[in-house]
DNA sequence: TATAATGGTTCTGCCTGGCCAAACGGCGTT
DNA sequence: AACGCCGTTTGGCCAGGCAGAACCATTATA
């Protein structure tokens, strides 16, 4: 997307105060007004103009993120028909596995989870649905690039970069391609604390008819609760089976 | 809640454009400049701000909502604590009963629907995360509002009135009030087509430990498939006790 | 093909309305 | 009782949002 030639600012700020918001888990005028650096009646006349529609609420003393948006959230997630059919497979896959599964698909060249289910040793990570991450450093990411033709990877690299999030994140674009190759192999891909040290995980990509992928999931663990043998032997196929299923149901209705 | 004073107009209208995209299940420039009554300039300005943070994305030649709110509707969700606990059990009754099953919150005297589970012969609503009700013409609203003290309950409905959205609402103030005061007794509520037409329910409230309700839970099903023995002497109980179970677990976390 | 119609994008200048600063009022603290 | 902190209100200025028209791109019609 090119810039914005006429950007409404306006709209800006009140984005900006929402993010703030939810950053800090409430917030009051002042406080935000600092942040945005505009000033308090300003903020304050959004925040009212928000809460008129519930899009925020007052809490005492603090604004807070109001349940309006949820109709907006989950209509969004929704459209993305995957969501509707992926959904019942990870909670099973989560029940059987224990561990934490996770459903992503990619937008403009990044990542968003769309959903999570937990197993009862499910790790505790901060992901949360409608987050943001890179593809390069996610296991579910190289899942969903390595079904994507070289050409947009590389587009999808030219923008967004190869920022490291661990030490063991690969930034080498050759390195990386060579990454793909065995993960388009195999089927599926693993994540060696590439994204957050001290977590494995092995994720499968469910693609089209025409094997290009629309999302992937995953299944997360800590690298020292599991061991070899089950995260490299048991897991993928517990994750393939899960996905195929879903690969069936999504290209049949 | 007072009315604004200095209201931001720009805000107001990009709500309304991305309601209206919502509505119309994605738009165009034109058209939602019709509805809005600005010029298409103004609007395709606000679509390209919310497009630069992805809050709308553009597929073709049509503006849609952006995953992006799905963070910020997924935060909201989740801080009503309430949504943890209950979610298992609601997943549980819909798998046990086979129906649909709903969990409500009251926000400013209107409720919310924070989620939905359906069971393989649940009834196909347009009921939607998210989506505000009036709380007394469903059967979960009157769990709620049986469980507020009068005051509160003359309220709301003085703010918000009792239309009828069936020819079974109830639209007399006393009857209501009676008719709390029974559900009050048996502490679960039946709707007797009152929402919907041809729709029944049975909803029990969520307290507190003070007999305060925070929330509710229901079972929905077609008059026709389901028998008044099984709707009227087995599904209470199955309700009454997942809708126990959450406030056990509630109210001691 | 030509031509028209429709819908998205860009541009310009007017004037509204969003913002700032300052003042006010409510609360809690010293 | 005076101070300090915050949220809210007010007034006035001028940035910036909007309307309108011109400009493209695409599809429909003949």
């Amino acid at each position: 997307m090119a810039q914005t030639n006429h950007p409404v600012r306006t709209v800006d700020r009140t984005l900006e105060i929402l993010e703030i918001i939810r950053e800090l888990d409430g917030a009051g005028v002042s406080e935000i007004a600092d942040r945005v650096q505009v000033g308090k009646s300003a903020v304050h006349n959004h925040l009212n103009t928000l809460a008129q529609r519930e899009y925020v609420v007052k809490e005492g003393d603090e604004y807070h993120i109001g349940l309006a948006f949820l109709g907006l959230g989950a209509y969004a997630r929704n459209r993305n028909e995957i969501y509707d059919t992926a959904r019942p497979a990870v909670d099973k896959l989560a029940e059987e596995t224990g561990e934490l599964v996770n459903l992503l698909v990619e937008k403009q060249g990044r990542g968003i989870f769309l959903y999570k289910a937990e197993g009862d040793q499910a790790v505790q990570l901060g992901t949360y649905a409608g987050q943001r991450v890179h593809l390069h450093s996610t296991g579910l990411g190289k899942a969903i690039l390595a079904f994507r033709p070289r050409e947009e990877v590389e587009a999808i690299l030219d923008e967004h970069g190869m920022p490291a999030a661990t030490d063991k994140t690969i930034t080498d674009r050759e390195t990386f391609f060579e990454e793909l190759d065995e993960i388009r192999e195999q089927r599926y891909a693993v994540d060696r604390e590439e994204g957050l040290p001290g977590l494995r995980c092995i994720a499968v990509p469910i693609t089209d008819g025409h094997d290009r992928a629309l999302a992937a999931i995953s299944v997360s663990c800590p690298s020292q609760r599991v061991d070899d043998e089950r995260f490299f032997e048991e897991l993928p196929n517990e994750v393939l089976s899960a996905a195929n299923v879903v690969e069936l149901e999504h290209n049949h209705s």
